[in-house]
DNA sequence: GCCAACGTTGGC
DNA sequence: GCCAACGTTGGC
């Protein structure tokens, strides 16, 4: 199983929109890289859901529950989107300034990549994130 | 196929 | 609101 993070501005779509509609279409991807992390999820992969710009934390854990088929929102053929149901909501949220201030997350896409929005993270890290959410 | 111009994202 | 990073577009 793989492990991912996705980015959202809570404005867009929150993980509060992600409970409400219980399953969610992961849509708009218009990014290369962000698409071909999305064919690679499959269903059951863990997913943390992180919000951009306003609060800059991972504030869930989703899972697949449908994998990559053609986006809706467009005609064009390239561009995929996949189903996600909220698993958790984390009890503490982590900060981009805590990944920041962990030298085991140093190298992970949410800080060397800050602008990818479907990012693969490993486990370990992930376990990190998780723990640090629950702290 | 290169590269300059331009647009977008997202942290600060 | 600014700006750096980076992806995309289009002229050559």
């Amino acid at each position: 199983m793989n492990h991912w993070l996705v980015k959202s501005e809570p404005f867009k779509y929150s993980w509060d929109h992600l409970v409400a509609e219980k399953t969610g279409v992961w849509d708009g991807v218009r990014n290369y890289a962000a698409r071909n992390n999305l064919m690679s999820m499959k269903v059951g992969d863990l997913v943390l859901f992180y919000h951009s710009n306003e609060g800059k934390e991972v504030v869930g854990l989703a899972r697949v529950s449908k994998e990559h088929y053609p986006d809706p929102t467009t005609d064009d053929p390239r561009w995929v989107v996949v189903e996600l149901q909220p698993v958790e909501k984390f009890p503490k949220t982590v900060t981009l300034e805590q990944v920041k201030a962990d030298k085991r997350l140093q190298h992970i896409p949410l800080v060397t990549q800050s602008r990818l929005s479907v990012q693969p993270i490993g486990k370990p890290e992930f376990d990190i994130i998780v723990s640090l959410a629950h702290d």
